[in-house]
DNA sequence: GTTGAGCGTT
């Protein structure tokens, strides 16, 4: 069909998190698009550090669409990496 | 306590 692929949620890739930034402070900012489904920011365990970056998952495509949409995100200070995020199946 | 380009720890 198309080049993107087909999905059952609405997932993005939000890169360049401050070091601060918790999933449920990445909820909030990101919930002012539409409802949020998940947010996470990924941590290493070992370290128990914050790795920058996170995802975050919208129950509704309009939701999804707003957020991709702006061209700025900006969170504590720091200008976000929103992307697509990639998911096979 | 530190850092900065990355698609995951349940």
């Amino acid at each position: 069909m198309s080049g993107t692929a087909a999905r059952s949620t609405y997932k993005l890739f939000v890169g360049n998190l401050p070091w601060t930034i918790s999933s449920k402070e990445l909820r909030t900012y990101f919930s002012r698009f539409g409802h949020v489904a998940n947010a996470e920011v990924v941590f290493d365990k070992q370290l128990g550090l914050s790795k920058y970056y996170g995802f975050v998952i919208f129950s509704q495509r309009d939701a999804y669409n707003s957020a991709s949409n702006q061209n700025t995100h900006l969170l504590d200070g720091r200008v976000l990496n929103v992307q697509r995020a990639n998911e096979n199946a």
